[in-house]
DNA sequence: AGGCATGTTACAGG
DNA sequence: ACCTGTAACATGCC
């Protein structure tokens, strides 16, 4: 489900919903995710309250108690649901139609909070992980020692930019998903501030003028933010208790468009779909150069 | 049946 | 040691 805007919607809506509770109790009902459940750590966080949420790229990090923290990575289909008494709702879900009875299948981590509140940790293919770390290991985990800026922060710019492409022989398209560059971008996001910006995704970066770079960069920023703004533009908030069917909104103007006109009202060009890096990508071969 | 899927990373080769 | 590209991980939908 998530990159950057994504998880950033989810943080928002943690922060809401749990922050300031006690974790009463822990069920680990499938410890297999990315990397083995610690079992060890999850006992200690029984009985602590959850004091904070944060988001680095597309981690989640809680703090737990004094000086722990639970990094959350959601994977590929890693999800939260709150539960408030009976009700399972589904705040954050991105995975073809949700099913809640297929759903439970993939619970695998279930938090009892106070207030007779869930948060349920849901991953279909246990691509994602939780771990725990206190503050000095966190933040020297391989995980986010090796990230690149923060594509909203101020840092991420022109002059970053030139600077970390000087030398390297690549696509665009890799350049926007490398986490060591910028931290948060993935398929979905670097298709579409390519088209955004009339970029190919195989243009070489060395051969990007300042004019594309600066395209390249205010897309980024407008489009992620804009995502934020609209809830996450790939995922929308469901409410299917009463059994009807969740509508996924889609905003995006290339992504999964193969064949389809292009998005811009004066180009009758029809999308492409090459693969790059193992990832599809779209593009308009009119449009984007 | 086979292809495809928002993620990261271990590994091999240069 | 760095840099780059490929394949693998697990599961379900089309």
């Amino acid at each position: 489900m998530p990159e950057l805007p994504e998880v950033e919607v989810v943080k928002r809506s943690l922060e809401r919903k749990i922050s300031n509770l006690i974790i009463k109790n822990v069920e680990i009902r499938d410890g297999k995710l990315r990397y083995e459940l610690n079992k060890e750590d999850i006992n200690q966080i029984k009985g602590k309250k959850i004091i904070k949420i944060q988001r680095r790229s597309k981690f989640l990090i809680f703090e737990i108690g004094k000086n722990f923290f639970m990094l959350v990575h959601l994977g590929m289909t890693g999800k939260f649901f709150i539960m408030d008494g009976n009700e399972r709702k589904f705040k954050t879900s991105f995975y073809y139609n949700i099913n809640p009875q297929k759903d439970k299948k993939h619970d695998k981590v279930i938090f009892y909070l106070e207030k007779k509140k869930k948060l349920i940790y849901n991953d279909v293919r246990k691509f994602g992980f939780i771990k725990f770390y206190n503050y000095k290991k966190l933040y020297k985990s391989f995980h986010l020692i090796n990230l690149g800026v923060e594509p909203l922060d101020k840092e991420f710019n022109l002059s970053y930019f030139k600077k970390y492409i000087n030398g390297r022989d690549r696509n665009i398209k890799d350049i926007l998903m490398d986490q060591k560059f910028i931290s948060g971008i993935g398929n979905i996001y670097a298709n579409e501030v390519l088209f955004a910006s009339g970029v190919r995704p195989t243009r070489r970066v060395v051969k990007l003028s300042d004019f594309e770079i600066n395209k390249i960069v205010r897309s980024i920023k407008k489009i992620l933010s804009k995502s934020i703004r609209l809830g996450g533009s790939s995922i929308k908030d469901f409410s299917s208790d009463d059994g009807k069917k969740g509508v996924f909104q889609q905003y995006f103007k290339v992504y999964g468009r193969k064949g389809e006109r292009c998005s811009n009202t004066d180009c009758n060009n029809k999308v492409m779909r090459i693969v790059i890096s193992n990832r599809s990508s779209f593009f308009c071969n009119q449009c984007q150069k």
